[in-house]
DNA sequence: TGTACATCAGTGAACGCGCGTTCACTGATGTAC
DNA sequence: TGTACATCAGTGAACGCGCGTTCACTGATGTAC
């Protein structure tokens, strides 16, 4: 049955936040379409009108779940607190899709690889300004490291099977980041860069 | 053929060490068990003489190759410079495991993230003992967010399809480590933790 | 030390399931008059 | 404004390939005497 044009625009919508769910949770591989398209309240069949390929799919969602998770920063610091906190960790599906999706993506097509790319230098960008240094290097710089300490601690914290292990590798992350932006500012000047 | 017991135990190994680099290097899912037995140098019917299913092989080799990669860490600031290089970064299936594969690993079974955990925390007791922090607890947290830091630029840097950037992170990464390493020597007592 | 035979590692064909993809069909939409 | 009809989004069955897994068979190993 044919279905009204605002239905059309709707359903892609739900096909691409279905997909964006399904992958942070599963990863790309093992969502299947029969899945994407029962999440989005379809059948399988239709997937092709909307979609050349599954490859196509990755892509897509990839950059409409980036684009739509675009961080309230405040300060790097309250950023950090919100990002490593177990509330985050346990929220796979609704979470950060560079912390769920960025090592699987090393492996996918280059549309979804140039997706994450630009956002990773979205990422930066956001941070930079952020950041309580005095030089745009050393913003940059800054803004850098942390966004992958802060990766990469929410990538560890989640494998990690021990509950305790996992909270100490997010709470010591968030506390370290913060005791070095406090120390920057209180050193003498450092003899490098 | 029935085969010596040497040969057997050769075998064994053999299959772990190809299952550990085509893993690292493509992901879980996407590689077959044929790929594994035939990098190997066998054939895919034997596979079950030496392992239960595809997910006791992952358990299996990630364990392996976790194992066998003891870095060498002469003090945390060497070790970040060799293992945030443009060679390590180019080198997935031969480089490490963690940055590789922990992101697929929290949906792999428990053995293969239990596989994982006991890693994670080897490597922040042996990076807690070469810290310069001056109390065993600053060592440790020192430990935790360095190795968060180097395994999210490691994937950052991966998965940015364009290289300058790429390198950007690992450089800036690096640098900022020693810097902070640095401040923090030379900083006033802190008034935090 | 040599011979006969039981064992069993490895082979390669086959099985069966699941998934990406295709397609004939349905019936609501939306346009032409 | 109403009617007739062409369009086309969505359905669900079907296809075909690939992969994990099984199995009958082979022939070298290694043991018993």
């Amino acid at each position: 049955m044919k279905v009204s044009r605002e239905r059309v625009a709707e359903n892609r919508e739900r096909i691409l936040q279905a997909a964006g769910r399904l992958f942070r949770e599963r990863g790309f591989d093992p969502v299947t379409l029969a899945d994407v398209m029962k999440a989005a309240g379809l059948t399988h069949g239709g997937f092709y009108g909307y979609f050349d390929s599954k490859e196509d799919l990755i892509a897509a969602a990839l950059a409409d779940t980036l684009a739509r998770t675009r961080p309230n920063i405040e300060s790097l610091s309250a950023y950090a607190a919100f990002y490593l906190s177990p509330e985050h960790r346990d929220d796979l599906a609704g979470g950060c899709p560079t912390a769920a999706l960025a090592a699987e993506t090393i492996r996918q097509a280059p549309e979804a690889r140039a997706a994450m790319t630009s956002s990773i230098r979205t990422q930066i960008a956001r941070m930079s300004e952020k950041s309580p240094e005095k030089t745009p290097a050393k913003r940059r710089q800054t803004a850098i490291a942390t966004w992958s300490a802060m990766v990469g601690a929410m990538v560890l914290a989640r494998v990690s099977d021990d509950r305790e292990l996992s909270d100490e590798i997010l709470t010591q992350t968030r506390d370290w980041l913060d005791d070095v932006a406090h120390a920057a500012s209180n050193s003498f000047p450092s003899t490098r860069s």
